[in-house]
DNA sequence: CGTCGGATTGAAGGCTTTCAAGCAGGGTGG
DNA sequence: CCACCCTGCTTGAAAGCCTTCAATCCGACG
């Protein structure tokens, strides 16, 4: 594994493939023909997909930089956003057993990721334990996100509690990946935004400026600041109005 | 392992550990030291929690009758529900890296469950390849589940669309499980759908009270019966003129 | 038979959408 | 350099959906 790491990159260390990637460089000569399943650091353009609903897919990837959206196209045609995948996640694991992917993934700007061939990985993980003992972690991993995301954005009850709970989650996934937690690119629109969380472009922006002027997160060309974390989870968690009154009563 | 099977349970083949227990069956010599770690057909009180939030867990189960549902207490003491375990669902797995759960886990019946404990599982996956490979077949059937559960239910527009989307993907489930999708248990109540999805009680109530004037669905006793099942699936999917004159000529 | 949790129904108010129009800013070609 | 365009963002007003609050009903269970 050589060391080209690119700036903006997310480090290997944070990458969700390093439990994969990580026996290649502590043990280069066992680990050899894991090297040929990996394409680092591969290039998608704006708009590209690296997975399209009900197709099977070749590889697994883990993105590097940029970001990708997750949709699925309904019977009338109209497309639902269902997810994003920001730098450090990983696309494709619930298909690694052969099974059609559920989703179109695409990236939303110039993306870079590392990709692993699907057929390569499944015939190393029967040669090497540890890869395969490597890989359950990662899948452990994996669910628990997919968890954390059902815990922090359904069942919001307000536009704006869905909103700020959003915000916490792309900042602490950000942070995870080894970013500023309170300063990152947000190159998705208002449009996707709302659409992954059911509301409209109109919303979130109104929910938006509403927060600038309340000096809670700043946002200008795509990139987010977040200037009162506090504040921001408060908003996440409902019933937040009541809370000093509540304190009070007590 | 006995054929011990109990009325009204899933059947081993539909449950979601079949992939772990499996081997037990198919090969009782080698995979002896596994029945110790598996306590099948384990009684579980209505309200009694099989695991806690912030804590570690001992065990990992699959639901073998009834229903329970996953809660995070939020910063106000209020309760939240995150999700359910319907027959034949796994509850756990996120936690088998000994990471701590994230939610409570709660039975909402009297419920029987299969139990497995994760330190023997630990144990034995190292030195069984093939529950080994198993277990993460079944890791990415979890993930798959889960992502299934972002698709159907996060980003709904419209508090119909959110319930319809819940009971068919309810059914799905049950389906799944071996059950009839058409009729089932659902012993839920409405405050905790609502919670669930983000709602009320009251519009839960009153969207149940339209879905059966117009022959939808039955709902008496915690029974749910699907009359119309391609009316319920249009309801699900977002609102066109074509879905909306189809369920006004019922 | 009374109690209690859960479900139902109505009225009023608020939040979000819908519809419509205008703005901003980056890229392109002249 | 500027006009132009296109995409995405902003803002306002009216309509509609969902919540809130409050009262009542129902059924299971001791």
């Amino acid at each position: 594994m050589k060391n080209k790491r690119i700036k903006g990159t997310v480090e290997c260390e944070n990458c969700r493939f390093f439990a994969l990637c990580a026996p290649i460089s502590i043990c280069d000569k066992d680990y050899e023909p894991v090297v040929d399943a990996l394409h680092r650091y591969k290039k998608v353009a704006r708009g590209e997909k690296v997975c399209r609903q009900s197709r099977s897919i070749r590889s697994i990837y883990t993105v590097c930089k940029g970001v990708f959206k997750a949709t699925v196209t309904d019977p009338h045609g109209d497309e639902r956003v269902v997810g994003f995948y920001l730098p450090g996640s990983s696309i494709g694991l619930e298909s690694l057993d052969s099974a059609n992917s559920s989703v179109d993934v695409e990236a939303l700007g110039p993306a870079l990721v590392c990709e692993m061939s699907v057929a390569r990985l499944n015939e190393l993980r029967k040669q090497f334990p540890m890869l395969q003992i490597n890989l359950s972690r990662l899948l452990m991993q994996e669910l628990r996100h997919y968890q954390d995301v059902v815990i922090a954005l359904l069942g919001s009850r307000s536009a704006e509690e869905g909103l700020a709970a959003f915000l916490v989650y792309v900042s602490t996934r950000m942070r995870d990946a080894g970013f500023s937690a309170d300063h990152f690119d947000l190159p998705i629109t208002y449009a996707d935004i709302a659409n992954f969380l059911g509301l409209t472009r109109e919303t979130i922006t109104r929910l938006m400026t509403k927060m600038k002027k309340q000096n809670v997160v700043t946002y200008r060309g795509r990139k987010l600041g977040i200037i009162d974390r506090k504040a921001l989870t408060a908003l996440a968690t409902p019933a937040t109005e009541d809370a000093n009154a509540e304190i009070a009563t007590v």
